[in-house]
DNA sequence: CTCCGTGCAAAAGGTTTGCACTGGT
DNA sequence: ACCAGTGCAAACCTTTTGCACGGAG
């Protein structure tokens, strides 16, 4: 029942690859067989030191090509901002973010209903809430102007 | 006016440099004055370009370091996640995320009732968005408990 | 005067790219 | 058989670290 989960994925998989041409290769299995039977974040790395028992020889660098096929593809998703690379903000204060996916500006949002969401409980997320930030995804207004390649 | 909110950074970073017995020197003074001066959320490199002419010989290095003590004096913020390292996730649906500050690492989070907070509009935002999430941090259980260094 | 902070250079990740080969369709 | 996908090695980019000098307190 937890496996259903899993196998729909791959399911999804299939699916894509198929209505893509794409090759359904034993690393694409593999690596989102483990990807979506684990709960943690893994990065590129951790997915990499998991899978190489299955699949000897498999090089760090499929798995780096291999995840960001599924995120073209839209199977898996991405967490950080874009870019990866650390931004700084001189605004300490709570407040949100707009990020572009199209030119992956940050845009910052001001809303005081947003700066007041009920937070989990210590008990519901069996975790201890400092802060949050909410980001939201989409397309600037330049970026909807200026339709680019 | 807008210059105030500038001024009030410098003054913070004043105060708070005498409190510590930190050195006030023109590199912190001008990465601040750069930051609190911006909207976009630069990475450490475009401050270096940006500062480089008003300072020059100033090292990337210090721009590095000079940030991650303004982010540790609790001056400024740093965004994206924690480690800068990409991390993926097989759950494309809508769901949000809990980081540890202090073992980086990230938790799901579902939550019927953050699933559907009031979007800001279109017109509130200067954007179009299509998705959200909501990154709350603070300090899982575990660390809790065992209270390592 | 004493250290903290800086600059340089080099190291240390993490991620991407070029090229030849292998394997899926 | 063809072309996409893979593996390897090297390149690249961002960030961190060691060490000696210079300026702030």
């Amino acid at each position: 029942m937890m496996k259903s989960k899993i196998e729909a994925k791959l399911q999804s998989l299939v699916t894509v690859c198929r209505s893509q041409g794409l090759a359904l290769t034993v690393q694409r299995r593999v690596i989102l067989e483990n990807l979506a039977g684990r709960t943690d974040h893994p990065t590129a790395d951790q997915i990499y030191s998991a899978i190489k028992d299955r699949l000897p020889g498999v090089s760090r660098t499929t798995v780096y090509r291999v995840l960001e096929a599924f995120v073209d593809l839209g199977i898996i998703q991405r967490i950080s901002n874009p870019g990866a690379t650390a931004r700084f903000d001189a605004e300490t204060g709570r407040h949100h973010h707009l990020v572009c996916l199209r030119c992956q500006k940050v845009h910052d949002l001001n809303s005081p209903s947003l700066n007041s969401i009920p937070l989990p409980s210590r008990d519901e997320a069996a975790f201890d809430i400092t802060d949050y930030s909410i980001t939201f995804t989409g397309t600037c207004l330049d970026c909807q102007a200026g339709v680019s390649s």
